[in-house]
DNA sequence: CCTTTATGGTTGCAGATGCAACTATAAAAT
DNA sequence: ATTTTATAGTTGCATCTGCAACCATAAAGG
């Protein structure tokens, strides 16, 4: 049995590591400068958006996210305290709770879209043609399920 | 002018950092269930390992591995800590070290490896084909340096 | 020279993260 | 119905990270 990866999966593999992380640095840096907050408050507030009314589950936030629960349990106490989301007793399971965006949460996603999507097309538009963006697209969603195969 | 990045980049972005995110956190889970040191303890001894005796100094290690400095700082404590590197003077400059890595550093680079490796294999060559790694790796070369263009 | 400014590195403190233990409720088992 | 087990979420503690302030030396400017 084979131990170790060929070379060009290394390369690949290390690539993708130092892109992200390079590409999280400038967009906290960008974010950091505008004096906004962070990305991972980026990344609640838009599931939130995204389903509206109906709200989430704290751990259907996590599943997204992929944050874990405690720490996606203190970051929302950051945001209820920032008055960014509420959370709701849930009805059917009396020991979860929903999460609702409120309209100031609604309102930052909105001022920090321009900034973060700034970056994004910088590093990516910018650097690759669109043939190779759609290329790139599509490798990363084979890669992107658990433990596929 | 173009406020927005297309849909494709969008997908692309956040394609790479949830493939990112999730790699790390698998890689760490099983270094930690192989009782072994984070993944950032790799990194710098991997750095240190190929410039062999020559040794590196402490910014150019940040440089590689895109730690800030306080950050790698205290790291090396820790690794000095642990007889896995050590930090010797500079001769060219008073005020900097040459930090180098022990023979324990490079026995536990060799520990560490395999179970990386394997995260490696099973999440991308067994997830694509030599052809589409390639791509990936070349794509990714494209998107590496920072202001690019 | 002597002063100013920049750079390499460390340290104190505050905020964030991971982990394990805990509470409370729900679902399953008997 | 009562007990067991699993799940949702919170909290305390230790560790880690980021930031700003700091020390020491080097380089630049007068």
């Amino acid at each position: 049995m084979k131990t170790t990866p060929q070379q060009n999966t290394i390369t690949a593999w290390a690539r993708l590591l130092r892109t992200q992380a390079r590409w999280q640095a400038e967009v906290h840096q960008a974010l950091k400068a505008a004096d906004l907050p962070p990305l991972a408050w980026y990344d609640v507030l838009l599931e939130l958006h995204r389903v509206g009314d109906a709200g989430l589950r704290q751990y259907q936030i996590g599943e997204q996210t992929l944050l874990t629960k405690h720490n996606l349990s203190r970051l929302l106490d950051r945001l209820e305290k920032e008055a960014l989301v509420t959370r709701r007793e849930c009805p059917e399971d009396g020991r979860g709770n929903v999460v609702l965006i409120t309209a100031a949460g609604r309102r930052l996603l909105k001022k920090m879209w321009p900034v973060y999507g700034r970056v994004i097309r910088e590093r990516l538009e910018n650097q690759l043609t669109e043939q190779e963006i759609a290329t790139l697209a599509t490798l990363l969603g084979k890669l992107e399920n658990g433990t596929g195969a």
